[in-house]
DNA sequence: TAATGCAAAAATGTATACGTTCACTACTGC
DNA sequence: GCAGTAGTGAACGTATACATTTTTGCATTA
Protein backbone atom coordinates (compact mmCIF):
# COMPACT_ATOMS: atom_id res chain seq x y z
CA UNK A 1 0.00 0.00 0.00
CA UNK A 2 1.40 3.61 -1.16
CA UNK A 3 -0.15 4.83 1.49
CA UNK A 4 2.48 7.46 2.56
CA UNK A 5 4.50 5.89 -0.80
CA UNK A 6 5.13 9.76 -1.59
CA UNK A 7 8.37 10.00 -0.13
CA UNK A 8 9.98 9.51 -3.48
CA UNK A 9 12.17 11.86 -2.14
CA UNK A 10 15.27 11.02 -1.37
CA UNK A 11 16.05 11.94 2.78
CA UNK A 12 18.65 14.84 2.34
CA UNK A 13 22.05 13.55 3.80
CA UNK A 14 23.59 14.63 6.74
CA UNK A 15 25.95 17.20 4.79
CA UNK A 16 23.22 18.52 2.97
CA UNK A 17 20.77 19.35 5.63
CA UNK A 18 23.71 21.21 7.27
CA UNK A 19 24.05 22.87 4.52
CA UNK A 20 20.82 24.09 4.20
CA UNK A 21 20.38 25.19 7.92
CA UNK A 22 23.30 27.22 8.54
CA UNK A 23 23.13 28.81 5.33
CA UNK A 24 19.27 29.72 6.59
CA UNK A 25 21.17 30.54 9.82
CA UNK A 26 23.38 33.56 8.37
CA UNK A 27 21.12 34.48 5.34
CA UNK A 28 17.97 35.17 8.34
CA UNK A 29 20.38 36.87 10.06
CA UNK A 30 20.47 34.53 13.27
CA UNK A 31 23.95 34.43 12.59
CA UNK A 32 26.03 37.59 12.00
CA UNK A 33 28.75 38.39 10.19
CA UNK A 34 31.80 38.51 12.20
CA UNK A 35 30.22 36.34 14.52
CA UNK A 36 31.74 32.21 15.55
CA UNK A 37 30.29 29.38 14.45
CA UNK A 38 30.65 27.04 16.52
CA UNK A 39 30.50 23.06 15.20
CA UNK A 40 29.58 20.94 18.46
CA UNK A 41 26.65 23.76 19.13
CA UNK A 42 25.25 22.84 15.30
CA UNK A 43 26.27 19.29 15.62
CA UNK A 44 23.76 18.95 18.46
CA UNK A 45 21.29 21.05 16.73
CA UNK A 46 21.16 18.70 13.69
CA UNK A 47 21.74 15.72 15.93
CA UNK A 48 24.78 14.76 13.78
CA UNK A 49 28.24 14.92 14.46
CA UNK A 50 30.76 17.38 13.59
CA UNK A 51 31.82 15.43 11.09
CA UNK A 52 28.80 16.39 8.31
CA UNK A 53 28.95 19.95 10.08
CA UNK A 54 32.46 20.46 8.74
CA UNK A 55 32.01 19.83 5.60
CA UNK A 56 29.22 21.96 4.94
CA UNK A 57 31.34 24.65 6.39
CA UNK A 58 34.09 24.54 3.98
CA UNK A 59 31.22 24.74 1.03
CA UNK A 60 30.33 27.74 2.91
CA UNK A 61 33.65 28.93 3.08
CA UNK A 62 34.42 28.15 -0.57
CA UNK A 63 31.40 30.32 -1.54
CA UNK A 64 32.79 33.11 0.70
CA UNK A 65 29.27 33.04 3.47
CA UNK A 66 31.83 32.12 5.58
CA UNK A 67 35.81 32.93 6.89
CA UNK A 68 38.17 29.85 8.16
CA UNK A 69 40.98 31.21 10.53
CA UNK A 70 43.04 27.52 11.33
CA UNK A 71 42.33 26.44 15.08
CA UNK A 72 40.41 28.49 15.49
CA UNK A 73 37.49 27.76 13.20
CA UNK A 74 34.53 29.03 10.96
CA UNK A 75 33.35 32.85 11.40
CA UNK A 76 30.48 34.14 9.47
CA UNK A 77 32.20 36.77 6.36
CA UNK A 78 32.12 40.14 7.32
CA UNK A 79 32.23 42.59 3.88
CA UNK A 80 33.21 45.97 4.29
CA UNK A 81 31.99 48.98 1.69
CA UNK A 82 34.14 48.45 -1.19
CA UNK A 83 33.74 44.64 -1.41
CA UNK A 84 30.11 45.14 -1.78
CA UNK A 85 30.71 47.61 -4.25
CA UNK A 86 32.67 44.96 -5.76
CA UNK A 87 29.49 42.40 -5.50
CA UNK A 88 27.42 45.24 -7.06
CA UNK A 89 29.41 45.54 -10.20
CA UNK A 90 29.43 41.99 -10.87
CA UNK A 91 25.63 41.80 -9.88
CA UNK A 92 25.49 44.54 -12.63
CA UNK A 93 28.17 42.82 -15.53
CA UNK A 94 26.40 39.44 -14.94
CA UNK A 95 22.69 40.13 -14.78
CA UNK A 96 22.83 42.40 -17.28
CA UNK A 97 24.06 39.89 -19.30
CA UNK A 98 21.26 36.95 -18.16
CA UNK A 99 18.53 39.14 -18.82
CA UNK A 100 20.06 40.53 -22.46
CA UNK A 101 19.86 36.31 -22.82
CA UNK A 102 16.07 36.01 -21.70
CA UNK A 103 13.18 35.36 -23.93
CA UNK A 104 10.81 37.51 -22.18
CA UNK A 105 7.90 35.67 -23.51
CA UNK A 106 8.45 33.14 -21.97
CA UNK A 107 8.48 35.03 -18.41
CA UNK A 108 5.97 34.01 -15.93
CA UNK A 109 5.05 37.46 -15.30
CA UNK A 110 2.06 36.65 -13.29
CA UNK A 111 4.33 35.31 -10.82
CA UNK A 112 6.35 38.15 -10.79
CA UNK A 113 2.97 40.23 -9.88
CA UNK A 114 1.64 37.82 -7.63
CA UNK A 115 5.25 37.99 -5.49
CA UNK A 116 5.15 41.89 -5.76
CA UNK A 117 1.58 42.20 -4.51
CA UNK A 118 2.82 39.59 -1.60
CA UNK A 119 5.86 42.05 -0.91
CA UNK A 120 3.37 45.71 -1.17
CA UNK A 121 1.54 44.05 1.51
CA UNK A 122 4.12 43.29 3.76
CA UNK A 123 3.80 45.79 6.80
CA UNK A 124 7.36 46.59 7.89
CA UNK A 125 6.81 45.60 11.09
CA UNK A 126 6.94 41.54 9.45
CA UNK A 127 10.47 40.03 9.34
CA UNK A 128 12.50 41.31 6.50
CA UNK A 129 13.63 37.83 5.86
CA UNK A 130 10.80 36.67 4.52
CA UNK A 131 10.76 39.88 2.33
CA UNK A 132 14.14 38.96 1.21
CA UNK A 133 12.50 35.49 0.20
CA UNK A 134 10.04 36.87 -2.06
CA UNK A 135 12.55 39.51 -3.46
CA UNK A 136 14.86 36.76 -4.33
CA UNK A 137 12.25 34.70 -5.70
CA UNK A 138 10.86 38.09 -7.85
CA UNK A 139 14.07 38.22 -9.51
CA UNK A 140 15.08 35.00 -10.17
CA UNK A 141 11.88 34.48 -11.44
CA UNK A 142 13.31 36.27 -14.62
CA UNK A 143 17.06 34.85 -14.35
CA UNK A 144 15.80 31.58 -13.88
CA UNK A 145 14.77 31.80 -17.57
CA UNK A 146 17.97 31.84 -18.97
CA UNK A 147 19.68 29.35 -20.53
CA UNK A 148 23.13 30.91 -18.80
CA UNK A 149 23.58 28.34 -16.20
CA UNK A 150 26.55 28.80 -14.58
CA UNK A 151 26.06 32.64 -14.64
CA UNK A 152 22.51 32.56 -12.87
CA UNK A 153 24.34 30.34 -10.44
CA UNK A 154 27.12 32.69 -9.70
CA UNK A 155 24.02 35.31 -9.29
CA UNK A 156 23.12 33.43 -6.68
CA UNK A 157 26.13 33.41 -5.03
CA UNK A 158 26.70 37.18 -4.99
CA UNK A 159 23.12 37.36 -3.95
CA UNK A 160 23.54 34.61 -0.79
CA UNK A 161 27.12 36.55 -0.16
CA UNK A 162 25.51 39.99 0.37
CA UNK A 163 21.94 38.70 1.63
CA UNK A 164 22.50 40.25 5.29
CA UNK A 165 23.58 43.77 3.96
CA UNK A 166 20.65 43.96 1.70
CA UNK A 167 18.64 43.60 4.66
CA UNK A 168 19.95 45.87 6.60
CA UNK A 169 18.02 49.15 4.15
CA UNK A 170 14.62 47.53 4.08
CA UNK A 171 14.27 49.33 7.41
CA UNK A 172 14.09 52.35 5.49
CA UNK A 173 10.54 52.74 4.60
CA UNK A 174 10.42 55.87 2.48
CA UNK A 175 12.09 53.69 0.36
CA UNK A 176 9.84 51.01 0.64
CA UNK A 177 7.54 52.64 -1.99
CA UNK A 178 9.56 52.69 -3.93
CA UNK A 179 11.45 49.80 -4.65
CA UNK A 180 7.77 48.65 -4.77
CA UNK A 181 7.25 51.21 -7.80
CA UNK A 182 9.88 50.03 -9.81
CA UNK A 183 9.28 46.53 -9.55
CA UNK A 184 6.12 47.06 -11.29
CA UNK A 185 8.23 48.96 -14.15
CA UNK A 186 10.27 45.41 -13.96
CA UNK A 187 6.73 44.03 -14.50
CA UNK A 188 5.66 45.81 -17.46
CA UNK A 189 9.04 46.03 -19.39
CA UNK A 190 8.95 42.59 -19.55
CA UNK A 191 5.17 42.13 -20.52
CA UNK A 192 6.17 44.62 -23.64
CA UNK A 193 9.17 42.21 -24.59
CA UNK A 194 11.41 45.44 -23.94
CA UNK A 195 14.54 44.21 -23.01
CA UNK A 196 16.80 47.19 -22.95
CA UNK A 197 14.28 49.31 -20.87
CA UNK A 198 14.31 46.19 -18.58
CA UNK A 199 18.17 45.75 -18.75
CA UNK A 200 18.16 50.04 -17.71
CA UNK A 201 15.30 49.56 -15.03
CA UNK A 202 17.16 46.48 -13.15
CA UNK A 203 20.32 48.78 -13.16
CA UNK A 204 18.56 51.47 -11.99
CA UNK A 205 16.99 49.66 -9.46
CA UNK A 206 20.13 47.80 -8.15
CA UNK A 207 22.06 50.96 -8.06
CA UNK A 208 19.69 52.08 -5.91
CA UNK A 209 19.59 49.47 -3.39
CA UNK A 210 23.11 49.38 -3.16
CA UNK A 211 23.21 53.28 -2.40
CA UNK A 212 21.38 52.42 0.44
CA UNK A 213 22.97 49.80 1.24
CA UNK A 214 26.38 51.49 1.43
CA UNK A 215 25.07 54.15 2.97
CA UNK A 216 23.41 52.39 5.80
CA UNK A 217 26.94 50.20 6.27
CA UNK A 218 28.83 53.21 7.37
CA UNK A 219 25.70 54.12 10.19
CA UNK A 220 25.55 50.56 10.95
CA UNK A 221 27.07 48.54 13.93
CA UNK A 222 27.71 45.70 11.75
CA UNK A 223 30.88 47.29 9.43
CA UNK B 1 71.92 29.36 14.38
CA UNK B 2 69.19 29.76 11.85
CA UNK B 3 70.75 28.23 9.69
CA UNK B 4 67.54 26.37 7.72
CA UNK B 5 65.09 29.39 9.70
CA UNK B 6 63.67 30.76 6.76
CA UNK B 7 60.70 28.56 7.57
CA UNK B 8 58.81 30.76 9.13
CA UNK B 9 55.90 29.34 7.09
CA UNK B 10 53.37 27.44 9.51
CA UNK B 11 53.17 23.57 7.85
CA UNK B 12 49.80 23.61 6.22
CA UNK B 13 47.31 21.60 8.05
CA UNK B 14 45.88 18.72 6.02
CA UNK B 15 43.32 19.98 4.73
CA UNK B 16 44.95 22.91 3.00
CA UNK B 17 47.50 20.48 1.58
CA UNK B 18 45.41 17.68 0.15
CA UNK B 19 43.59 21.40 -1.84
CA UNK B 20 46.95 21.84 -3.08
CA UNK B 21 47.38 18.52 -4.00
CA UNK B 22 44.01 17.63 -5.16
CA UNK B 23 43.75 20.89 -7.29
CA UNK B 24 47.49 20.83 -9.06
CA UNK B 25 46.08 17.10 -9.93
CA UNK B 26 43.16 18.23 -11.69
CA UNK B 27 44.69 21.65 -13.00
CA UNK B 28 47.57 19.16 -14.84
CA UNK B 29 45.63 16.49 -16.21
CA UNK B 30 46.13 13.81 -13.97
CA UNK B 31 43.06 13.97 -13.13
CA UNK B 32 40.61 13.90 -16.17
CA UNK B 33 37.24 15.68 -16.63
CA UNK B 34 34.58 12.49 -15.62
CA UNK B 35 36.93 10.93 -13.55
CA UNK B 36 36.55 9.73 -10.34
CA UNK B 37 38.49 10.63 -7.64
CA UNK B 38 38.73 8.25 -4.89
CA UNK B 39 38.86 9.17 -1.56
CA UNK B 40 40.94 6.46 0.07
CA UNK B 41 43.35 6.83 -2.65
CA UNK B 42 44.43 10.52 -2.33
CA UNK B 43 44.43 10.32 1.68
CA UNK B 44 46.90 7.16 1.22
CA UNK B 45 48.89 9.67 -0.78
CA UNK B 46 49.04 12.46 1.45
CA UNK B 47 49.15 9.83 4.79
CA UNK B 48 46.34 11.60 5.80
CA UNK B 49 42.56 9.68 7.08
CA UNK B 50 39.67 10.27 4.53
CA UNK B 51 38.75 13.20 6.97
CA UNK B 52 40.59 16.09 5.34
CA UNK B 53 40.43 14.63 2.19
CA UNK B 54 36.52 15.07 1.87
CA UNK B 55 36.72 18.46 3.31
CA UNK B 56 38.96 19.12 0.21
CA UNK B 57 36.82 17.96 -2.00
CA UNK B 58 33.76 19.64 -0.55
CA UNK B 59 35.59 22.71 -0.83
CA UNK B 60 36.45 22.09 -4.38
CA UNK B 61 33.07 21.04 -5.55
CA UNK B 62 31.86 24.41 -4.22
CA UNK B 63 34.40 26.11 -6.61
CA UNK B 64 33.04 24.11 -9.57
CA UNK B 65 35.41 21.93 -9.76
CA UNK B 66 34.41 18.93 -8.73
CA UNK B 67 31.13 17.04 -9.05
CA UNK B 68 29.63 15.26 -6.03
CA UNK B 69 27.02 12.38 -6.86
CA UNK B 70 25.26 11.25 -3.16
CA UNK B 71 26.61 8.09 -1.76
CA UNK B 72 28.97 7.75 -5.02
CA UNK B 73 31.67 10.03 -4.58
CA UNK B 74 33.02 12.46 -6.51
CA UNK B 75 34.44 13.66 -9.95
CA UNK B 76 36.43 16.24 -11.74
CA UNK B 77 33.52 18.61 -13.89
CA UNK B 78 32.92 17.95 -17.57
CA UNK B 79 32.11 21.18 -19.43
CA UNK B 80 30.29 20.77 -22.29
CA UNK B 81 31.06 23.68 -24.85
CA UNK B 82 28.27 26.24 -23.64
CA UNK B 83 29.92 25.56 -20.27
CA UNK B 84 32.97 26.97 -21.74
CA UNK B 85 31.08 29.90 -23.86
CA UNK B 86 29.38 31.23 -20.17
CA UNK B 87 32.90 30.70 -18.61
CA UNK B 88 34.63 33.07 -21.04
CA UNK B 89 31.74 35.58 -21.49
CA UNK B 90 32.10 35.85 -17.50
CA UNK B 91 35.52 36.48 -17.86
CA UNK B 92 35.26 38.90 -20.42
CA UNK B 93 33.34 40.73 -18.44
CA UNK B 94 34.67 40.77 -15.39
CA UNK B 95 38.38 40.94 -16.87
CA UNK B 96 37.79 43.81 -18.72
CA UNK B 97 36.00 45.94 -15.40
CA UNK B 98 39.85 44.57 -13.55
CA UNK B 99 42.40 45.95 -16.35
CA UNK B 100 40.32 49.01 -16.77
CA UNK B 101 40.71 49.84 -12.72
CA UNK B 102 44.51 49.23 -13.22
CA UNK B 103 47.03 52.02 -13.27
CA UNK B 104 49.04 50.93 -15.64
CA UNK B 105 52.41 52.51 -14.17
CA UNK B 106 52.10 49.95 -11.54
CA UNK B 107 52.48 46.61 -13.68
CA UNK B 108 55.41 45.32 -13.07
CA UNK B 109 55.97 45.02 -17.19
CA UNK B 110 59.46 43.88 -16.86
CA UNK B 111 58.20 40.39 -15.59
CA UNK B 112 55.42 40.06 -17.95
CA UNK B 113 57.89 40.37 -20.18
CA UNK B 114 60.37 37.74 -18.80
CA UNK B 115 57.27 35.62 -18.40
CA UNK B 116 56.14 36.32 -22.19
CA UNK B 117 60.15 35.05 -23.07
CA UNK B 118 59.88 31.75 -21.25
CA UNK B 119 57.21 30.55 -22.67
CA UNK B 120 58.22 31.63 -26.34
CA UNK B 121 61.29 29.92 -25.32
CA UNK B 122 59.50 26.51 -24.58
CA UNK B 123 59.35 23.96 -27.57
CA UNK B 124 56.17 22.21 -27.81
CA UNK B 125 57.42 19.28 -26.45
CA UNK B 126 57.35 20.48 -22.95
CA UNK B 127 54.94 19.89 -20.49
CA UNK B 128 51.49 22.20 -21.14
CA UNK B 129 51.56 22.46 -17.69
CA UNK B 130 54.51 24.38 -17.13
CA UNK B 131 52.99 26.45 -20.17
CA UNK B 132 50.02 26.96 -18.88
CA UNK B 133 51.52 28.00 -15.19
CA UNK B 134 53.40 30.80 -17.15
CA UNK B 135 50.62 31.85 -18.80
CA UNK B 136 48.62 32.05 -15.80
CA UNK B 137 51.27 34.04 -14.31
CA UNK B 138 51.35 36.59 -16.91
CA UNK B 139 47.93 37.60 -17.27
CA UNK B 140 47.49 37.50 -13.31
CA UNK B 141 50.26 39.96 -12.96
CA UNK B 142 48.21 42.47 -15.09
CA UNK B 143 45.06 41.45 -12.77
CA UNK B 144 46.76 41.50 -9.17
CA UNK B 145 47.34 44.95 -9.87
CA UNK B 146 43.67 45.33 -9.58
CA UNK B 147 42.12 46.20 -5.74
CA UNK B 148 39.21 44.60 -6.74
CA UNK B 149 39.77 41.25 -4.67
CA UNK B 150 36.40 39.65 -4.61
CA UNK B 151 36.48 40.16 -9.04
CA UNK B 152 40.05 38.82 -9.10
CA UNK B 153 39.30 35.83 -6.63
CA UNK B 154 36.34 35.08 -8.91
CA UNK B 155 38.45 35.57 -12.25
CA UNK B 156 41.12 33.37 -10.76
CA UNK B 157 38.16 30.18 -10.28
CA UNK B 158 36.87 30.47 -13.52
CA UNK B 159 40.89 29.85 -14.54
CA UNK B 160 40.75 26.98 -12.82
CA UNK B 161 37.93 25.43 -13.20
CA UNK B 162 38.80 25.35 -17.59
CA UNK B 163 42.26 25.13 -16.73
CA UNK B 164 42.24 21.51 -18.27
CA UNK B 165 39.95 22.68 -21.79
CA UNK B 166 42.79 25.80 -22.01
CA UNK B 167 45.58 23.21 -22.40
CA UNK B 168 43.69 21.46 -25.12
CA UNK B 169 44.53 23.81 -27.79
CA UNK B 170 48.13 24.39 -27.05
CA UNK B 171 49.24 21.19 -29.21
CA UNK B 172 47.94 23.37 -32.50
CA UNK B 173 51.35 24.33 -33.27
CA UNK B 174 50.74 27.37 -35.91
CA UNK B 175 48.98 29.57 -33.04
CA UNK B 176 51.80 28.90 -30.86
CA UNK B 177 53.62 31.91 -32.33
CA UNK B 178 50.43 33.75 -32.77
CA UNK B 179 49.82 33.62 -28.81
CA UNK B 180 52.87 35.13 -28.44
CA UNK B 181 52.85 38.11 -30.61
CA UNK B 182 49.11 38.60 -28.99
CA UNK B 183 51.19 38.31 -25.85
CA UNK B 184 53.82 41.17 -27.00
CA UNK B 185 50.84 43.20 -27.69
CA UNK B 186 49.77 43.05 -24.84
CA UNK B 187 52.95 44.17 -23.12
CA UNK B 188 53.17 46.87 -25.71
CA UNK B 189 49.86 48.22 -24.47
CA UNK B 190 50.46 48.07 -21.21
CA UNK B 191 54.35 50.05 -21.62
CA UNK B 192 52.24 52.87 -23.55
CA UNK B 193 49.68 52.98 -21.04
CA UNK B 194 46.68 52.67 -22.90
CA UNK B 195 44.27 50.95 -21.20
CA UNK B 196 41.11 50.95 -23.81
CA UNK B 197 43.73 49.45 -26.79
CA UNK B 198 44.76 46.73 -23.84
CA UNK B 199 41.31 46.19 -23.21
CA UNK B 200 40.71 45.61 -26.88
CA UNK B 201 43.62 43.06 -26.83
CA UNK B 202 43.55 40.91 -24.23
CA UNK B 203 39.39 40.49 -25.91
CA UNK B 204 40.78 39.42 -29.02
CA UNK B 205 43.32 37.45 -27.28
CA UNK B 206 40.15 35.91 -25.16
CA UNK B 207 38.01 35.01 -27.69
CA UNK B 208 40.80 33.57 -29.79
CA UNK B 209 41.74 30.89 -27.38
CA UNK B 210 38.00 30.56 -26.95
CA UNK B 211 37.40 29.56 -30.43
CA UNK B 212 39.93 27.26 -30.56
CA UNK B 213 39.05 25.50 -26.97
CA UNK B 214 35.43 25.01 -27.90
CA UNK B 215 36.48 23.86 -31.50
CA UNK B 216 39.39 21.38 -29.68
CA UNK B 217 35.79 20.28 -27.49
CA UNK B 218 34.70 18.90 -30.43
CA UNK B 219 36.98 16.30 -31.83
CA UNK B 220 38.48 16.03 -28.43
CA UNK B 221 37.43 12.28 -26.22
CA UNK B 222 37.38 14.23 -23.43
CA UNK B 223 34.02 15.38 -24.00
C1' DT C 1 44.03 47.92 40.49
C1' DA C 2 45.95 46.25 36.43
C1' DA C 3 48.89 43.12 34.53
C1' DT C 4 50.98 38.49 34.30
C1' DG C 5 51.23 33.65 34.34
C1' DC C 6 49.36 29.19 34.92
C1' DA C 7 45.99 25.59 34.95
C1' DA C 8 41.59 23.84 33.61
C1' DA C 9 38.10 23.63 30.14
C1' DA C 10 36.53 23.89 25.68
C1' DA C 11 36.95 23.71 20.84
C1' DT C 12 39.39 22.43 16.91
C1' DG C 13 41.54 18.96 13.58
C1' DT C 14 42.09 14.30 12.35
C1' DA C 15 42.51 9.19 12.94
C1' DT C 16 39.93 5.06 13.59
C1' DA C 17 35.84 2.32 13.29
C1' DC C 18 31.47 0.91 11.66
C1' DG C 19 27.09 0.72 9.20
C1' DT C 20 25.22 1.46 4.55
C1' DT C 21 25.11 1.96 -0.37
C1' DC C 22 26.52 0.98 -4.79
C1' DA C 23 28.92 -1.31 -8.55
C1' DC C 24 30.37 -5.54 -10.36
C1' DT C 25 30.47 -10.47 -10.97
C1' DA C 26 28.87 -14.93 -11.21
C1' DC C 27 25.08 -17.60 -11.31
C1' DT C 28 20.47 -19.16 -12.40
C1' DG C 29 16.60 -19.76 -15.34
C1' DC C 30 14.62 -19.26 -19.66
C1' DG D 1 23.21 -17.42 -25.50
C1' DC D 2 21.21 -13.80 -22.85
C1' DA D 3 18.47 -11.31 -19.42
C1' DG D 4 17.64 -11.00 -14.82
C1' DT D 5 19.18 -11.66 -10.00
C1' DA D 6 21.48 -12.60 -5.86
C1' DG D 7 25.83 -12.15 -3.65
C1' DT D 8 30.29 -10.13 -2.78
C1' DG D 9 33.47 -6.56 -2.13
C1' DA D 10 34.89 -2.02 -2.35
C1' DA D 11 33.86 2.72 -1.46
C1' DC D 12 31.06 6.00 0.73
C1' DG D 13 29.02 8.65 4.85
C1' DT D 14 29.24 9.52 9.56
C1' DA D 15 29.75 8.46 14.59
C1' DT D 16 33.14 8.00 18.08
C1' DA D 17 37.57 8.87 20.07
C1' DC D 18 41.83 11.24 20.81
C1' DA D 19 45.65 14.58 20.30
C1' DT D 20 46.55 19.48 19.84
C1' DT D 21 45.55 24.17 20.15
C1' DT D 22 43.12 28.00 21.89
C1' DT D 23 40.55 30.29 25.20
C1' DT D 24 38.99 31.21 29.79
C1' DG D 25 39.15 31.85 34.64
C1' DC D 26 41.65 32.51 38.63
C1' DA D 27 45.36 33.21 41.48
C1' DT D 28 49.57 35.75 42.06
C1' DT D 29 52.39 39.77 41.90
C1' DA D 30 54.12 44.30 41.00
Amino acid sequence: MAATGIRATAEASGVERCLGLIREMVLSGELLPGQKVHQGELAEQLNVSRIPVREALATLQAEGILVHKPNTGFTVARFSGEDLSEIYLMRRLLETEVIRSVDLALVDVDAMSALSEQMRAMSDTESRDEYQQLNLAFHFALFDCSRLELVRQEIARLWYMSSFYRSLHLYETETFAHLQDEHERIIEAVRSGDVEKLIELCDRHRSGTERLVVRRLGRSRAR
